[in-house]
DNA sequence: ATCTCTGCGATTGTCTACAATCTACAGACG
DNA sequence: CGTCTGTAGATTGTAGACAATCGCAGAGAT
């Protein structure tokens, strides 16, 4: 962590240095220590390596990763808006505490915006995305048949991303991220019961067929089936294991 | 999103305090200086005060409040995430610019919020809330007799924020705020044509009678309708008067 | 004339110290 | 014994100074 600002050289793009440069340099980045303190706390909120009810002092995170505690507040004040953490003024920060309520919310909504997302490509007509979507299935059945449980979640996520990119709704986009951010930790958060990761990707093929006919009222009962089944097993696996899930400190 | 935090005293309900306390003694407000300068610059910002492409200067605004700039960079980093500002680094922070798609993705947006609202609301069958909703309409088609433009839209505002809120799903109020935000700075920023005051009122009553009969499709169709002509109107005065929208700095 | 480099001013990024506020607990007081 | 009061410790809130970076103008080289 820690990481020491880059010389601006590195960085520098113009054309006098680009004259032949060659590739595969790995792009250096100058990120700020807040951006570098907000995605650190993001994913480990996101994974669950920080969990809900888990406290965080400026002053601990400060000591922790060797910077002051001005950009850390202002990361802080960017998960607040996000939704991720809660302050309450002069006493303390802690990762958000998730209900079940809220778990319903977070999968109602993202069958909302998918919903909407599904219908407008389908509208757009255009094969490309089709195809595409139907590369990213065939590659998770692939892992699922591998027993690659890690590689089927990225896949899984890629597809629903592809999914609201393409619909080439900015707005959406932006709405879409910050639920899929929440899904993502409730999904981390669950102990999840085995189930058959074939047939989880398996499960994504008769909405890109609908698609493929152009069947908009069924792709979307399809995508709202999809996501409400996912939705019931997690609400029930959280049901199940709750009482370990918050953290005292 | 937007959650703001209750003054300490709002916050203490324990019992000895709570004695025979005499009310009405006038809350007393102890918002930070952050808050304060995030209320100060989202006002400026959705009432068109602070035009798109204007230059917010952390120092100038530390002298203008007469505060440092620590929480003023706070309150911008929560604008930023918001999407109200934009900023680039080492170079300067302004007010974002709005496009065309921007509005139409704004006035779209809204449109499947409201009408994922209104199916809610109608399942829920409460008679309460639909006797709310024509109160406020009532209020409207009076302000609109009197060629009250301003209480018009502020009760328009509050019709379809009760909607949001009487579906009773806090993630979609969330998203609501963030979209009713941008729509209300277009609003702001447009020069509308005169139009007839009680029609736009009256435009919302067939929309209740939809409720009452409990006609899910009929209500989201007339929703969808009414929004999306608000917008399609919108859209044109933008593009009449956009080129003095953006403001050099 | 054109290109390259260097220094300058403006602006954001970060650090440190100090102030304000909250909770809990101990002790005074009836 | 219960109620109020005040103090201590922890934590967030704010201030002011300094560092890093960017864009640009202008000097100098070709």
């Amino acid at each position: 962590m820690v990481v020491r600002q880059a010389p601006a050289a590195d960085r520098d793009t113009s054309a006098h240095l680009n004259w032949r440069m060659k590739p595969n340099l790995p792009q250096i980045k100058n990120l700020s220590i807040r951006e570098q303190t907000l995605d650190t706390l993001r994913e480990a909120i996101l994974t669950g390596e920080l969990k809900p009810g888990h406290s965080l002092i400026e002053m601990d995170l400060s000591r922790q990763l060797g910077v002051s505690r001005a950009p850390i507040r202002e990361a802080l004040r960017i998960l607040n808006s996000e939704g991720l953490i809660e302050t309450i003024p002069y006493h303390g920060t802690t990762v958000r505490r998730l209900t079940r309520t809220d778990i319903e919310e977070i999968y109602s909504m993202r069958s909302l915006l998918e919903s909407f997302a599904v219908e407008q490509v389908i509208r757009a007509r255009n094969p490309e995305h089709l195809q595409r979507l139907r590369d990213i299935v065939e590659d998770m059945i692939m892992a699922g048949r591998d027993n690659n449980i890690n590689t089927v979640n990225i896949l899984d996520r890629d597809f629903h991303d592809a999914l609201i990119e393409m619909s080439g709704h900015s707005l959406l986009l932006s709405m879409w991220q910050t639920v899929a951010m929440k899904a993502r930790q409730v999904m981390a958060l669950v102990n999840r019961r085995n189930t058959d990761l074939t047939q989880i990707a398996r499960n994504h093929l008769p909405l890109l067929d609908a698609m493929d006919q152009g069947d908009i009222p069924k792709a979307i009962e399809l995508l709202r089936a999809h996501i409400a089944s996912a939705g019931d097993l997690v609400a029930e696996d959280w049901q199940r294991d709750s009482a370990a899930l918050d953290e005292e400190t």
